[in-house]
DNA sequence: TTTGTATGATACTTTTTGGTATCGTAAATA
DNA sequence: TATTTACGATACCAAAAAGTATCATACAAA
């Protein structure tokens, strides 16, 4: 086990994890619900969210006697913050953003 | 293999495959240059471009008898697009990023 | 106790990573 | 022209990491 922003990388490389990650942004889910979504064992979703939950992507909230997977906002944001290096390369992005914003000012 | 972004990821789960994009965003470089920079030898470094490539995160141009290996912009976009599923969770980094445009304007 | 939820522990297979060794080719030069 | 050299591609192998599947366990609540 590396770093943590490599444990983000590393659970964002499959391609259920991903699609995890953009149902947990619609709502929070419990393991079994999971599962279900994904047509998986119970065994084999707890082990994508044990991966998303080590890179930090998550994170498992106690509700009586189930447990609950939620989002962690403040992980997804550091490994997006990776591509800030390449900031320079996104001027249209940028751009876009300014004549949005430009807009809005006036 | 699977889609073009699934190998974007993929490309990207390794610290080495990261290391080498930064660099690339710095400057192009040979093969040769990336194996002496990375201390590996070039067979492991054809590999790590390979995948990179198939990723569609670098482009090689030919330059007399030499290759040049280089980021590809639009290829770093298409993975960095994948967040934009987050938007609504992006607010602050927004915020911060309209100060600094309205600071720009004035 | 039984049931629904969740976790742990293995065992097995596949993929990834990096090494050595080899081969091909284009260009410079003797 | 023949040879050497630089650059790079490929094949094969071993170790490590990751993925998959199954079975056993824990535990609270009805």
């Amino acid at each position: 086990m590396l770093n943590q922003e490599h444990m983000g990388f590393r659970a964002l490389a499959d391609p259920t994890r991903r699609d995890i990650l953009q149902m947990l942004a619609e709502r929070d889910m419990t393991i079994i619900e999971v599962a279900e979504n994904f047509q998986m064992t119970c065994a084999a979703a707890k082990k994508h969210l044990l991966i998303l939950n080590e890179g930090g992507l998550i994170n498992v909230r106690s509700d009586g006697r189930t447990k609950v997977n939620t989002l962690n906002v403040d992980g997804m944001k550091k490994v997006f913050s990776w591509f800030d290096y390449f900031d320079t390369f996104w001027d249209d992005r940028l751009s876009k953003l300014k004549s949005e914003i430009k807009k809005e000012i006036h």
